[in-house]
DNA sequence: ACATTACTTTAGAATAATTATAAAATTGGT
DNA sequence: ACCAATTTTATAATTATTCTAAAGTAATGT
């Protein structure tokens, strides 16, 4: 359990004021040791359950896509009628359960070094994101 | 240029009846050599500009999704608000320049081979997706 | 402490991709 | 040609996300 104060100073290093909002979102999100992938939609019922504070759709919105450009969260690419994000912002990868709509982390370490060959005049790399998509047996 | 009976009999054979709208968008989808990337919405804009025929937005919706299921289009898993089909079904990979939403193929022997090490109990992987995402130098 | 400014939150409206609906049209087999 | 099954179509519904602009809060200077 980290203390709010930490959240403060931090929000306020990176130019972000902290609001109360902020403060419960980053305690629900970063006051375990444990990283998890999430939805808004998941965010909100998180929330709702666990703090005795309303925090308005759009706030959930503005906050997380805050944190997400700040980089403390890690949009994850995949296809899904809703957007992932990831509080492991660590390069790593992902397995997709299609049915189940769910997110296994892949660590650095269970994924051989991925090398490309291509490249394109001009570009530069920004990011590779192995998706690896799973099903029963 | 394919024949148009080449077409009809291919949807026959997958269990799609082959009517005129399914048939023009074969067309402009598998009439060359060359496989591409495209959303809906480019492809409502082929439809327009290529035929002479005007295909209501559901049944460009019905008529993909129907030659994905059958493995004739490939989804491409990249979060962006539109969904991204590829001609090309074989085993490759992509870059996607976020900026100008554009997606380019890295063929097979771009990528060095990816092994994953890690495994989840009563699960089997279904497709290996690397996306790298490139941005101006 | 108070005032002023800038930033945030909020509810609700707007947007946009996709899916659902159900009537009309087309296809395939007899 | 006839009938049943499938498909197309226009339109409505759904849903995640973004926009808006008014009200609230935080930071800063006095």
């Amino acid at each position: 359990m980290r203390s709010s104060t930490e959240y403060i100073e931090k929000l306020r290093k990176s130019g972000l004021r902290p609001t109360k909002q902020r403060i419960t979102i980053c305690e629900l999100l970063f006051n375990t040791d444990k990283t998890f992938h999430f939805t808004i939609n998941d965010l909100t019922k998180i929330i709702e359950f666990n703090s005795n504070q309303k925090i308005s759709l759009a706030t959930v919105y503005n906050t997380i896509h805050a944190f997400q450009k700040k980089g403390y969260l890690k949009e994850i690419a995949i296809n899904s009628s809703q957007t992932y994000f990831d509080t492991n912002i660590s390069a790593h990868h992902h397995f997709f359960d299609e049915k189940e709509k769910k997110l296994i982390d892949l660590e650095d370490e269970d994924v051989y070094p991925i090398k490309i060959k291509k490249t394109i005049p001009g570009k530069k790399i920004k990011s590779v994101e192995v998706l690896v998509k799973i099903d029963k047996i």
